[in-house]
DNA sequence: CCCTCATTGTAAAACGTTTTCATTCGCTAA
DNA sequence: TTAGCGAATGAAAACGTTTTACAATGAGGG
């Protein structure tokens, strides 16, 4: 257990040197094998524990994987990080998690701090990359792959799931449940997914029903709970012109709509229907249960970090740029 | 940006030694001005950024502490990281997250993968301190403090609030509204939190009102909304001995039961009140409201990583173990 | 003008591994 | 018997820093 025990002495009590303790503890087969049991009980004995940052420094590699989200404590990023970390152990890999608040600064000089810790490869999310960013990821020494996250070219390795289509089906389905007007509730329009990509799945699916588009039934959140009551009430003082049908760009913002609507008197989902993004926990923590596009958070972070050991292990791979599928999940928030 | 530039190249092009350079980059005050100008042009020409790989064997400080966690999936756990990864940063350390899934083989073997990638210290928050594990703690060659974790003999750095306590206000104040009978839904009672804890809280707050304990009344859950409403269903059973007052353990239960309550068709807090514990931000996202105990743990995560700073800079400490308030947030599912 | 001491810089030894290359060993085949 | 060969082992050089011990330089005091 103690931990100024060097490989040298592990040699010693051996009697051996210490290259062929490295190869015991890689695992290498060119050791007879009595002697690496040999080598094998004084490691027990002695307790040795191999020191990963002179491992590191010699052999180039860390075996540790830096991770940028935005916030941890959303509960959104957290279910990511939890299917990287697992896909991670799965590959002998560790985690440094880092949040970046979206902070184009921040994402800058965290991407540098894990440089410099020599991380092995980075998994990056972000809502809006920044050119500068993009430029450093360009040039990084190690692999990045993004997840969840868009960028302009898509000629760096992500994961992520048809955003465009997926809207467009939400919206399409409310439609179908004879809807003519649609509430549209997004986050922040600068980032690519919101600004370009559901915003055109929810136009398209309007032209496709040949409705028109009025920009009063859109409006804008900032994903939280609260911003979406906001978002529901501004459209609520529409009166008899408020959309009775609602996409709300995450489930968070989508249960402050629903609860917004039965704060003033109305039913969901009998007087409105909504749907909401994502599908997190939240989506069946509410009455009635939410009907929501399921983006696979859990499996984007488990995709991505899989992407990454492909490349960092040189493995053919069909794609740097996955898409991953979504649904919806029907549930009680519609009238199917 | 190139990242194969070393300190000594550096030196070359400043036309000093690598020992200068290093005193330059590390802020040590004897250079003189002039050539620390030269030396931070050289660096900012080449691009050069300091490996912490080597430098973490050299001096053998790695600025990264390990921090282990049951899943940081669960809101409650994300909250609490992002409490210590905001003052780790404010401290220049970076995060090594893992998932212990309160699996004690993989506590133990977590712990040891950390302490081999030579982390400063370590944060460790679970259920149940399994005997092997403190055995390894306290001999462990870095600083470990724990977050929301009790130990037996608390002779380890810890940061908690004082559940007895807590959970004693939460079912007093239920008495006070003038319930006979309080139902308490708690997680499993191996865990010292939940057994020892608010299990004695609860007892305790029955018997200072002379109120007769009655096993029935404590049902256990394993933290989760289907086991919350599960668990008040199983209540609902008792008909008319069924307690009109919950106390649950966690917010997410508590979610479940006035969902199933109102599922069966009763009102909160007109026919029974329910009060929470931990004050997530689910708490809000519910109708009614969710009444709570509050324990802070951002904070609990924030203080435990200022401790374990202190510890590592040999700071004055008052007190290894400490002790953060608690109060009762009231909100809807109470009467007041 | 010499001596001492503080200041600044240098050289080189850690740090604990992996990895390269050479060497030894144990056999087989001639 | 011995040359030849592959497998097993060892010696030592990296890896890129920090840090220690010391040398050189320069300033100030006697």
């Amino acid at each position: 257990m103690n931990s100024n025990i060097t490989i040298y002495d592990v040699a010693r009590e051996a009697a051996v040197s210490m290259a062929t303790v490295s190869r015991v503890v890689n695992g290498n087969p060119n050791v007879k094998p009595s002697t690496r049991k040999k080598v094998q009980d004084a490691i027990d004995q002695l307790g040795y524990r191999p020191n990963a940052v002179a491992r590191g420094l010699a052999s180039k590699k860390t075996t540790t994987v830096g991770v940028i989200v935005p916030d941890i404590s959303n509960i959104f990023f957290a279910d990511l990080a939890r299917g990287i970390e697992d896909v991670a152990t799965m590959y002998k890999y560790n985690i440094i998690l880092c949040n970046s608040d979206q902070n184009p600064e921040k994402e800058i000089h965290l991407l540098n701090t894990l440089l410099g810790k020599q991380v092995d490869g980075i998994i990056f999310m972000g809502g809006r990359l920044h050119e500068d960013l993009v430029r450093e990821f360009k040039t990084s020494p190690v692999p990045i792959v993004l997840a969840a996250t868009l960028n302009q070219d898509y000629d760096l390795p992500a994961v992520n799931i048809d955003y465009e289509s997926a809207a467009h089906d939400a919206v399409k389905s409310l439609i179908d449940n004879g809807h003519k007007r649609i509430g549209f509730i997004t986050g922040p329009l600068e980032q690519q997914i919101n600004g370009e990509k559901k915003f055109a799945g929810y136009r398209s699916a309007l032209e496709e029903a040949n409705l028109p588009f009025d920009e009063q039934n859109v409006v804008l959140g900032n994903y939280t709970y609260d911003s979406g009551m906001k978002a529901m009430n501004q459209l609520l003082e529409l009166g008899d012109a408020c959309p009775r049908a609602i996409f709300a760009g995450t489930d968070e913002m989508a249960l402050g709509v629903i609860h917004a609507l039965q704060d003033a008197g109305h039913q969901v989902p009998e007087d409105f229907e909504v749907i909401g993004h994502d599908n997190t926990r939240l989506a069946t923590m509410i009455r009635p249960k939410l009907t929501t596009v399921v983006q696979p958070m859990y499996d984007i972070g488990a995709v991505s970090m899989r992407l990454l050991t492909k490349i960092l292990n040189k493995e053919e791979i069909e794609t740097n740029n996955v898409t991953l599928p979504h649904r919806i999940e029907q549930r009680d928030s519609t009238r199917s």
